[in-house]
DNA sequence: ACGGTATGAATGAATG
DNA sequence: CATTCATTCATACCGT
């Protein structure tokens, strides 16, 4: 908090959303998810929308940066590099998921019903504290996405 | 340059030309504009067509994203909540977002006359010091460029 | 203080 | 034109 905020510093409680939300299947929310998602986490400190859009787009792409470094250091590593590479899989619930568990959308999430300012604050300071222990969020999935199937071509330069 | 030229990396230069064009109207140049804009920004350096062309498309995307992505904070936050609104005018970047809604048109501009390698050549170093401070330029649009590096007027019809 | 790492931010390049 | 992926820049943070 101390920081000069040249650019957005997570709270815990977010950082904890947004996981719990990406371990969820959520990988690419669209605007209007993300618009909901900020809109909810704004509740525990300044943050825009711009902010969840870079936060999804930098983890799903650092954890594909990981898994083909991973496969990469597989490849290489015949017999003399034998160092740690495995409990990182073992320690990452992240199993199964060769198919790219795109596609699960989250519907509605629903963190809190925000009535008033001191009631909110009330629960924001709880949290902050709560949160540093363990919570588990509960969010209500659902399956849903329908886009409008746009096409389009472009011409090739060389 | 630490970028390994696996993709086009623009000049200070070349990004301000772009950024003129755009902020005079330019949103989808032709082919006939893109193949002229790449043709004149390559006396900054390597670049294609198709750079030029993609330089269109995403600016174009990411203003009205941003637009898109606007804010939308500020339930929430009353008090104590002094923080933000004026530190993003870190005065770092060569982005200078003024927020656009003017839609000025540049109605002329005049590069360099230019008439020999040598020349030219010092010229690009020249400018390529200069532009890190601060430069103005101004693109002359409307005629047709006939022959090559002599004339540096593009066509343009928007 | 540093030096390395984690991560926010940006943007070139596509694709449908 | 909307959306996504890859790569890179920038910076906060943390251990030594």
């Amino acid at each position: 908090m101390g920081t000069k905020c040249g650019r957005w510093n997570p709270t815990v409680e977010q950082v904890k959303v947004l996981t719990d939300l990406f371990r969820s299947g959520l990988r690419t929310p669209t605007t209007d998810q993300i618009q909901k998602i900020s809109s909810q986490l704004s509740f525990y400190g300044n943050i825009e929308s711009k902010n969840v859009f870079y936060w999804f787009q930098n983890h799903k792409a650092r954890e594909r940066q990981k898994r083909r470094r991973k496969v990469l250091v597989d490849e290489t590593n015949n017999d003399e590099d034998m160092r740690i590479q495995l409990d990182n899989i073992s320690s990452n619930k992240q199993i199964n998921s060769n198919h790219d568990t795109d596609e699960r959308v989250i519907e509605t999430l629903q963190l809190f019903p925000l009535n008033s300012y001191a009631e909110t604050e009330k629960l924001r300071l709880f949290t902050e504290e709560y949160m540093k222990e363990n919570m588990t969020f509960s969010c209500s999935i659902g399956a849903e996405m329908d886009h409008p199937t746009l096409d389009l071509r472009l011409s090739f330069f060389s």
